[in-house]
DNA sequence: ACCCGTTATGAAAACCTTTTCATAATATGA
DNA sequence: TCATATTATGAAAAGGTTTTCATAACGGGT
């Protein structure tokens, strides 16, 4: 059916290391034969076969990537960064999406273990119980984005999300907020903890206090943003309604600006709301929304090459040499933080 | 390194051929030598080499699904149902974006006959040029999904589409509507034709006429649903202005609406918009948009059983036979179409 | 004229399964 | 008891590469 590389060899008159030779150049073969070769691979239409070359050289040339959500643009926009990567060596790709399930993590995972990639880019679901040590175990190198699992001595590509947390801070505080609540992330999800770090460094070197009152806690949906700000002012009396917002990421961002039209609440007039991710939403719902964004493609590129760095050193032999880079950020400034309005 | 068969076998006391019989239940083993066999197995923890299995089997167990956009939450729905049919059978999947491009279709194409998936499921970009041809060349199963490919004969799981345009018309005279306009999506796209041709319909089946001067034409693209709005608007005088508008897809029908405003033109009170897709985008702007959603989660499903039936049926070398399953739409109604409001 | 170091190629082993064919052991029926 | 099925297992081939080892040819140095 299917040409092998014997029929390749036979139509040439030559062996089929030669021809394998010639395929990979791996060896030096003269140029009347490499000639014959190439001629007959291509009236052929030969094809080299992925499970014999891949059971030969222990190397499938595919690499997995996983993400919790592949419909959240941020992670979308990574994959693209990642893949254009992979594919420009010709290698394969393999995407997972967790949908936030730890389970369907470890179910991703397996899938990947049993596929035999080359390595993993992992966008892990959660701090703890996710499926890196797997990974790790079966010995398959593993690059964090986006999110640095604890605990594990690894390379990771991220963003600056303290640094993005102190931007968005002091954005508000330029803007003249004085009563800046949080909107939290879901809880060991080490990029909404690090936004909020930001946040607090960002109010005490200005001498602020950090005020239990105006903070709220989410899990990244579009809903909760909702219920948070809701929160934010039942707890409090009037006097102390917060008059800006940092909200640890857009979706959420975009829930309090809906939720704030609902409760009659003029953004930004009398709260100033901003976001991170900066996904294509923010730029759809008024108003827009001001965010903060990071280098989501080049992350992406940036991890599929450390990752590919690492499988060439385990190639060789060499030691793996752990990395961390990170990414700055920068503010995105639209309607909803906007100055003097309202 | 990693343990083969051969090592379990030793382990076990048996030859390699028991140890297969007893992993792939091909042939009755007495208990008490499949007991130390699973045994050895559990104890080398031993797993079967993919590469080899594929070799022997001529068979990947990879199945390729390709769509134009994973960000877009229709295909991510239907990517989502999809996977969980195969996962079901221990199959793997590999998720292929064109970003909406041919030549990354063709390259994606071209990839999933590198890794001699056993199947797949193809959303494609274009009635022409697309990588169909190549899978059908290569005697890959493909099940088109949501969009038919013309020329082939294929099975398809569509949505009825040209019944989803005569519901979202329909719905609009219902509502009062009597200039209602349509903003069609990219040529070439079948889905898109198909809600066009509804919405003929529609007004003929009312004894209407459509109206050059009220259709315009998009690309599928947030920023297309606002040009198309200022098109019809620039193209019409006063008294012809649209009052409703059927827009062939939710991310349009978004532009659409955030235009209006921007004209002071109030949706859905002189202006009733309804979209397609029901994307999650829809229940989050101002007004939330009235659509008309498909069954995609069961789509995604249903295409995944069939091409599993197809690969059956290969194997059998029984003929396949062409299926084609239609999945009926329903009227989702929301604000900019809210009647008496305005 | 002889030896040696390249250069170009082929033969065969190895990678790890599955499956056919053969055989041994056991059970069934007369 | 013997012939015949049936059940349980092993040996070996096949699937398509890559790579090591061996060999042949050839040019250059003495």
């Amino acid at each position: 059916m299917e040409p092998t590389i014997l029929d390749v060899a036979e139509q040439a008159g030559v062996s089929p290391s030669t021809v394998s030779r010639v395929i990979n150049e791996t060896a030096p073969v003269a140029e009347a034969t490499k000639k014959k070769v190439t001629e007959a691979i291509e009236s052929l239409g030969y094809r080299t076969n992925k499970f014999a070359h891949a059971l030969r050289k222990q190397a499938s040339n595919v690499f997995g990537i996983i993400v919790p959500d592949i419909s959240n643009p941020f992670f979308s926009t990574l994959i693209r960064g990642a893949e254009d990567r992979f594919h420009e060596d010709g290698l394969s790709t393999m995407i997972c999406d967790t949908d936030g399930q730890p389970e369907k993590e470890a179910r991703n995972v397996e899938m990947l273990v049993k596929e035999r990639v080359d390595g993993a880019l992992v966008t892990s679901t959660e701090s703890e119980s996710n499926g890196i040590p797997r990974l790790i175990d079966k010995d398959i190198p593993v690059v964090a984005v986006d999110r640095s699992p604890t605990g594990y001595e690894m390379t990771a590509v991220l963003a600056d999300n303290e640094g993005a947390g102190m931007i968005a801070t002091e954005h508000l505080l330029n803007r003249g907020c004085r009563m800046i609540g949080f909107v939290r992330g879901p809880a060991g999800v080490s990029t909404a903890h690090e936004r909020f770090i930001g946040y607090v460094n960002g109010l005490e070197s200005r001498g602020l206090e950090v005020q239990e009152g105006l903070i709220a806690r989410g899990d990244f949906t579009f809903n909760s943003g909702k219920r948070a700000l809701e929160e934010l002012i039942a707890a409090n009396n009037e006097s102390e309604f917060p008059d800006g917002l940092v909200v640890a990421n857009d979706l959420m961002g975009v829930g309090v600006i809906r939720k704030a039209e609902e409760m009659n609440l003029h953004v930004p007039g009398e709260l100033a709301v901003v976001g991170f991710d900066d996904i294509l939403l923010s730029k759809l719902i008024n108003p827009t929304l001001t965010t903060i964004s990071a280098p989501t493609y080049e992350m992406g590129g940036t991890a599929a090459q450390l990752l590919l760095e690492t499988v060439e050193a385990d190639r060789k032999r060499a030691e793996r040499k752990h990395k961390r880079i990170v990414f700055s950020t920068k503010l995105v400034e639209r309607e909803s933080s906007q100055f003097g309005a309202g």
